[in-house]
DNA sequence: CGTGTTATTGAGTAGCATCAATAATTGTGG
DNA sequence: CCACAATTATTGATGCTACTCAATAACACG
């Protein structure tokens, strides 16, 4: 809908070679899995990334048990991802940004280890897993960057698990709000201010805390002016106090 | 020392041939990197892991911050795995036994995320990553075997991060020690007994509770029969209710 | 054999969960 | 576009889990 040929003409302002392109000229190629491709490397990488997928809120990405055949990245829009609990119950593993990729989860066992959900109206570049093999069995920085990706993501769950192992709520929510906006700003928007994606109850599982918890928390956070939480719009009031709090540097 | 030339004419029963080869050989060779590998890529990743290393107890393999360059299999012993809190403070994040590799943290950022310490005394087989590469760039069946590797790496720690944000005392540690049970069951040895080589505070630092709740929590489970715990000598008693316990399918 | 470390158990308490009531917001169908 | 229902969020009162402090016991190491 968006990228009709006739729109092109108008007040589009991309061009229609333009548009055959994936990652070239994605925005967040210096997010996303492209980082420190040379051209020619990158030619064959927009080849392999040909399919989009539009969620509305509330979507499946993936399920888990469901074959994997590829990962994803994140182009526009917000994720969730959940773990089933033997008993029936959820818990919410990760929130997913634009350059973010899902699905490493479901390489070990050939299915997906966790279900992802598009947290608004989103947008996924598909990158079939094969195909990313072959080309990063031909281009070594890629298989690198891959690896490096994958790594990072394992620093990633283990400073989770620092989080949810030895943090107190307060301190719990602080690193999260900061860890948010740390990415906004990594993406070129404000560190200062941003909306929140996730509902209370959303952040309580990923933090291991009730709804009623969190609400109170942030209440608390306002109160001491260092934030402002107004729904879901959030403002950092004092960055250097919400430090401390979250690296346990508060007095 | 242990490998001396002549000591193959005395009472070592291995051949110097033998010796010359690494994972060819080795009785783990079904749970570590060879997995599925064929003979002659088995020859060449002989080859790469040459090198191994003996660590007395609470000797560091490596330390956080430290350059990256190798992975690491244990051979024999345990280890575990602590990531460094900005106020100082440590966390376990996981306990390695036979077969599992340490330090894929590192390869992210080129330097270890997290420091790795032997419970006993272990070996280890050092993996140098810039080899590992080059053979995984030849052998497609080690790179998707690496991958595996890595995305369970990454499982494993998203079920830490269940465990952590969604179970009580007594779940986290039932869990834990069914876990440690069936990796044991794994290499061959009992799963009904075993002994754990961790101290109980390194147990309520990965399960994130205090020394003293796990000292009662083994207490509780004793007392209900579904374990016995004599110092670090554990048997499960009943092994079906010990994980409706886990699961959460208690009563 | 003594000293430092590790483990157990008890008493009291803090922090978070639970239960509950209400308010605000979002989504839906007429 | 509005009214109603469903979802989401806030706040209070109360209870339980796990933490803290403390004393003692058992063990590991030189």
């Amino acid at each position: 809908m968006v990228y009709q040929t006739d729109m092109l003409n108008s007040a589009c302002t991309v061009s229609l070679q333009e548009l055959k392109k994936n990652c070239s000229n994605c925005n967040l190629k210096d997010l996303c899995m492209p980082v420190g491709l040379k051209p020619e490397e990158l030619e064959r990488l927009d080849k392999l990334v040909s399919l989009r997928r539009k969620l509305l809120k509330g979507e499946h990405l993936f399920r888990t048990g469901e074959h994997f055949n590829s990962l994803f990245a994140v182009k526009t829009g917000t994720f969730k991802t959940l773990v089933n609990n033997q008993d029936g119950s959820d818990q919410v593993i990760g929130f997913q940004m634009t350059g973010e990729l899902l699905g490493l989860d479901g390489l070990g066992t050939g299915q997906h280890m966790c279900e992802a959900i598009a947290l608004e109206d989103s947008e996924v570049c598909t990158i079939p897993y094969s195909r990313l093999d072959e080309l990063a069995q031909e281009f070594h920085a890629l298989q690198m960057h891959f690896h490096r990706i994958m790594s990072r993501e394992i620093v990633k769950d283990q400073n989770a698990m620092l989080l949810l192992g030895s943090m107190r709520a307060e301190q719990r929510l602080s690193a999260f709000l900061l860890n948010l906006t740390e990415r906004q700003k990594a993406r070129g928007f404000s560190s200062r201010e941003m909306v929140l994606r996730m509902t209370r109850e959303e952040i309580g599982s990923y933090l291991g805390m009730k709804i009623e918890t969190v609400s109170r928390t942030f209440s608390k956070l306002q109160k001491d002016q260092l934030i402002k939480i107004d729904q879901k719009n959030l403002t950092i009031l004092n960055h250097t106090l919400l430090q401390n709090l979250a690296t346990g540097k508060a007095h």
